[in-house]
DNA sequence: ATACTATATCGTTATTCGACGATATACGAT
DNA sequence: ATCGTATATCGTCGAATAACGATATAGTAT
């Protein structure tokens, strides 16, 4: 995970993101994170850089089939990852998916 | 963990916000963003500063009931404030409650 | 083969959301 | 007092969400 080449200042400097497109992209990002757990499962990621979904359902207290249903979630906004290492799935963040919404946010504060 | 102090706002540097108040705070942000339309209204005033409601509606193109709806959503997660002005509303964002969401994308970041 | 583990999917239920038109409110102007 | 403007609220409807238990799937171990 070479972390030496992302980019965040250039692409958070440019204009507010503007197109129909953008902003619905921005929505499914935004909408993927509007759940306690889910925000759960993020910031437990961002700790622990992977976790397998069993731990995760651990952590987050909820039924196995719930916590699932958060996965895919997040995994359909690409935020999340989910290798798989039968019988497991190992999860991880995927930074990009969110860097859209990170630069909206910067411009607020820029 | 994440080591970064990158000197945006103060308060966005610090540790990955844990407890279930703060998940739920930045779920409910999360949320009220969670709308191509709310999106779009954020952008508006990112861009313009001010803009009174009929503008907004304007811009949206929604119903004006819709687009009011938008706004009551946004208001209530304090992401923009109206300041009255009879018998138009002028509406302005509030950086502040962006700030515990702009701190969780900054340490994927980190 | 059988059993166990981890995960995904299905079916159901209650709740919330998003959109709209219609109506209400509150003010300034005529 | 009536009209016009800007905004908020109400009522409704269909669609989407969140939660769960039950079941299916796919691998590993015995």
């Amino acid at each position: 995970m070479p972390t030496a080449t992302r980019t965040l200042p250039a692409s958070q400097a440019a204009a507010i993101p503007g197109d129909i497109a953008t902003e619905k992209a921005l929505a499914v990002v935004a909408k993927a994170l509007s759940h306690p757990a889910r925000i759960h499962i993020v910031r437990l990621l961002l700790e622990k850089q992977t976790c397998i979904g069993c731990d995760i359902v651990d952590e987050v207290g909820l039924a196995q089939s719930t916590v699932s249903e958060h996965l895919r979630i997040l995994k359909s906004a690409a935020i999340i990852r989910g290798e798989i290492e039968r019988p497991r799935v190992c999860y991880s963040l995927n930074p990009d998916s969110l860097l859209p919404l990170a630069g909206l946010l910067n411009c607020v504060f820029a």
